[in-house]
RNA sequence: GCGGACGUGGUGAAAUUGGUAAACACAAGGGACUUAAAAUCCCUCGCCUUAAUCGGCUUACGGGUUCAAGUCCCGUCGUCCGCACCA
């Protein structure tokens, strides 16, 4: 390093430079008309929770170096950048702070976007689009009006969590063990009549073409799979014991994929709201009871299943399909869940751990029916574990001996041919887990669903030409529930059908179906329509697709399934809406409380101690904190660290290299500042690296003595334009990184070993790297590379440069050092030719001394040469 | 509870996907330069043993497959994500 530069870069004079340079030229907007090759990369759009946090400057960064690689490869580049504006966090500011959800949203965003454009992110600001923005969702009510008439959305009824005291429907999230979270009232199950699109329609293509997905994570798509939960069984209708049935009904139909087992039932369980259940409550007050309870769990899967196993024996029962004789009862059990299958199962607790449970709570028979290889008979027994393999049926009468996929089809053709109450007894039914979406809201920040109920003519669609059907601005947050509905005057309409007075839709639409198109609608954010076909069908799919697992499932199956519906109504020729996925990990940071249970803001704190005696102490009130769990940042917990934060005392780049250095992108990283100021010095050094080197370059005089190993250094300039490139390709960034180091170390070198005058061919290896360096840096931190750039005497801006390509010649090795191995441990090293013959290579690995010390004149068993990676020599 | 992942030095991690474990960094320690500090440069840095080399051990834990395992298989423990009204 020469050193004699006192300046220092400094990247609050760089950075608005460049932004504003790039923003006047106009360099990242994109249009249609371009003929070069497109390349859409797409960011999963924020909401605008008040300011950007570090983990979106993870998930922008890394698309912002995508981006701007395509583009210096010569691709026509998409990427756009939204707000997923509507939520309940505005309405729960409206009612906490008394601000409007819309005003409060706007003033985020504008805070989050001037965040977003100070950390020099490529994007296209001219299709920025909002979903709150009636320009928006006037589109959506569209969507939603053509898959009401193409018979792709429904009304149904469904359970809501009902806060009895706030007369409000709860999110899940509300419901803190069974309460809720204002009141701290008990939460009720509600009935209520509800919109739903049907993407049970595509549950066969989104599970079939998940194997088209191949530039998708294999976890997610395996998640996605079993969501859908394809599963092959058989519908079994059980007759009711006469005694015992309630009036009206005579059979049990359960749905089973395990029919195998029928022989091992012992017990049969309704869910809570099942027909059957209903009608034993009806003189069964403590049946009743029990059913309220159920219905008092509150509406998640996972707070039902976390829930201890409980059942009511409800006195009824039925008779086993192939004895007359033998009669199993009825249970209601709280792990039954009617919207799966028939909301009926019959239990056979040696081959199902849920059962087993419930079996033994209750003292129900248990009876192992399939063998499993290896056991006898006689002998086996299930004890605390069930059985849920393969292996050969027992105790079952006609069916002893099969295997289990034999007695599946053998109880299956008999059953399909019995008669029982004028239906067959057993049909084979396709099943899937995948439900409806039901996507009516009860709340006031979120797209109007634009139908109108009148007396004359029922439910009735919303003119097009009345579109958007507008939210109200006007609305009071002073009592609970739906301000749509408590709103005097907005709900009254005329019927567009038959102009009498008529009553508008109160219930909004799930802000996951905002997200379910707005990657399509960013390829013509203006149009008229919600789309333009042929524009769409030209940038769709998304190329790259990049945001957090947390929305392997719900957001990114949605999305597949509205773009089938979308196709259906001919706003789309894709089926599929993301060709590439990538699933960056989650940036977690600890959460802090206080004593009454308030979250805690890191910023709000300090540290005293170390280890097992640190201390979290809140800096306003002295009070000693609890330190929570680890958890992904979220606005909820507070457990945030603002995005420009760090930008401010270390410039865009330094926060965009910082995000993407070390951790693998796909994986979790626990945030921390530390490192940032190595990162800082690495910054300043480029700079001054490409001053020193520039001072060389630009020098006239040719020495004639050689300072340097000039081939080695262009050597590892266009290794790294591979090496670089390839990681790139692969969003693998932090690798880019390290190749970035090493480069940028070899080029440090070679300057500093500069002492004589350098001769022309040291100049121009100089030269090639430098450039090679800033080129390759450029994506990641693009403002201290175009002042570089800049530095280098270029016409042109960086920007609008095009990709370095790596000269093949100089990636080749002429020879490589092979490890030599002695029964898998290594004892030496080889340098041979490339090429060099299997039996050579032996030769010389058997000639190191280490080698033959230990074979001591014997002669090895076995010699494995790998080319170009080992030897082992097995002893 | 169910489904999916992850676990390597003081720290973040790398390992061409079964082939030299610890690349590249951060932190720390030592040194050079300096009146001093900052900045910069050089050296050391998994553990044990040794003056140093040599040698031995080491990828959460316990088994297995293989000439060879961080990587594949089985089990255990821990952490994180999702579970349909958070986004």
């Amino acid at each position: 390093m020469t050193g004699n530069n006192q300046e220092r870069y400094n990247p609050r004079e760089s950075e608005p430079h460049w932004q504003k340079v790039w923003d006047e030229r106009q360099s990242f907007v994109v249009s249609d008309e371009d003929e070069r090759e497109k390349y859409y990369v797409l960011e999963m759009f924020p909401y605008p929770s008040g300011r950007c946090h570090v983990g979106h400057a993870r998930n922008y960064t890394m698309g912002d170096v995508l981006a701007r690689y395509k583009r210096a490869n010569g691709f026509n580049v998409l990427h756009p950048m939204g707000w997923d504006a509507f939520g309940m966090p505005a309405e729960n500011a409206a009612i906490k702070n008394n601000a409007h959800p819309k005003t409060w949203t706007h003033q985020n965003i504008a805070s989050m976007k001037d965040q977003l454009k100070s950390m020099g992110f490529s994007f296209d600001w001219t299709r920025e689009i909002a979903t709150c923005d009636p320009e928006y969702y006037e589109h959506q009510q569209r969507l939603f009006l053509d898959f009401l008439k193409n018979d792709l959305v429904y009304r149904k009824s469904s359970k809501v969590n009902w806060d009895p005291v706030d007369h409000t429907v709860l999110a899940n999230e509300q419901v803190i063990d069974g309460r809720g979270w204002r009141s701290g009232a008990l939460v009720e199950q509600k009935e209520l009549t509800q919109w739903f699109f049907k993407i049970t329609d595509f549950a066969e293509d989104l599970l079939e073409s998940i194997d088209t997905l191949e530039d998708w994570p294999e976890k997610v798509r395996i998640m996605q799979k079993n969501w859908i939960g394809k599963s092959e069984g058989l519908t079994v209708r059980w007759a009711l014991d006469p005694e015992t049935a309630p009036e009206g009904h005579c059979d049990l139909e359960v749905y089973t994929t395990r029919p195998d087992t029928i022989f091992g039932a012992s017990f049969m369980a309704v869910a809570a709201d099942h027909p059957l259940a209903q009608a034993a409550a009806k003189n069964n007050p403590e049946l009743e009871e029990f059913i309220k309870e159920c219905r008092r769990m509150g509406t998640s899967v996972a707070a039902l299943e976390t829930a201890e196993k409980r059942g009511f024996n409800t006195g009824i029962h039925v008779k086993h399909p192939f004895d007359d004789n033998w009669t199993l009862p009825v249970y209601v059990a709280n792990f039954v869940l009617m919207d799966y299958g028939t909301g009926a199962i019959f239990g056979c607790p040696s081959g199902d751990q849920r059962d087993l449970d419930f079996a033994r709570k209750y003292d129900l028979p248990v009876k192992a029916v399939v063998l499993p290889e290896g056991e006898d008979a006689a002998t086996f027994e299930i004890d605390d574990v069930a059985y849920t393999g393969t292996g050969v049926m027992i105790n079952s009468s006609f069916l002893d001996g099969m295997s289990p996929t034999e007695a599946f089809d053998e109880v299956a053709n008999r059953l399909g041919n019995v008669d029982i109450n004028g239906n067959v007894q057993a049909e084979r039914r396709v099943n899937y887990r995948l439900r409806d979406w039901g996507f009516s809201r009860q709340r006031y920040w979120g797209c109007p669903i634009p139908v109108v109920y009148c007396d004359n003519c029922g439910i009735v669609p919303e003119a097009d030409e009345n579109l958007p059907v507008e939210l109200p601005e006007d609305v009071s947050f002073d009592k609970p529930g739906n301000p749509l509905d408590h709103h005097p005057t907005w709900k009254d309409t005329t019927c567009p059908n038959c102009d009498a007075p008529a009553r508008r839709e109160t219930d909004t639409l799930d802000t996951f179906v905002d997200s379910s198109w707005y990657f399509a609608r960013f390829t013509a954010p203006t149009a008229s329509t919600p789309t333009v076909t042929d524009t769409a069908d030209a940038w769709l799919p998304v190329d790259q697709y990049i945001g957090g697992v947390e929305h392997a499932i719900l957001h990114l199956l949605y999305s597949r399934g509205f773009a089938r519906a979308m196709k259906i109504c001919g706003h789309l020729n894709v089926t599929e809406p993301f060709k590439g996925l990538f699933t960056q990990g989650m940036v977690t940071h600890e959460t802090y409380k206080t004593s009454q249970g308030d979250w805690v803001s890191p910023e709000e704190l300090k540290f005293e101690g170390t280890g097992d005696d640190r201390k979290a102490i809140h800096l306003q009130s002295g009070e000693e904190l609890k330190i929570g769990s680890i958890e992904k940042m979220s606005k909820s917990k507070l457990n945030v660290i603002d995005m420009t934060a760090m930008a401010e005392s270390f410039g865009a780049d330094a926060t965009r290299w910082f995000v993407l250095s070390d951790s693998p992108p796909e994986r979790d990283v626990q945030w921390t500042e530390a490192g940032i100021e190595g990162v800082w010095r690495y910054v300043q050094k480029l700079w001054r690296l490409v001053d020193d080197a520039n001072a060389i370059i630009s020098s006239e005089e040719d020495g004639s003595a050689e300072n340097f190993d000039s081939e080695a250094l262009l050597k590892a300039a266009h290794k790294a334009v591979a090496q670089v490139s390839e990681s790139y390709e692969n969003l693998r960034f932090n690798r880019a990184i390290a190749h970035l180091y090493d480069l940028t170390n070899t080029l440090s070198k070679a300057v500093s070993a500069i002492k004589l005058a350098p001769t022309h061919k040291e100049r121009a290896a100089l030269r090639t790297a430098t450039d090679f360096l800033v080129k390759l840096c450029n994506p990641i931190v693009p403002h201290v590379t175009e002042t570089c750039w800049a530095r280098l005497n270029k016409d042109s801006i960086l920007a609008d440069e095009a990709w370095p390509v790596a000269d093949e010649s100089y990636l080749k090795e002429d020879s490589i050092i092979l490890p030599v191995q002695v029964n898998g441990k290594r004892r030496g090293e080889i340098e041979v030719a490339k090429d060099l013959p299997k039996e050579q290579v032996e030769d010389a690995a058997l000639s190191l001394d280490a080698v033959s010390r230990i074979l001591d004149g014997k002669s090895p068993k076995k010699v494995i040469v790998v080319p170009g990676r080992i030897v082992n020599v097995v002893v």
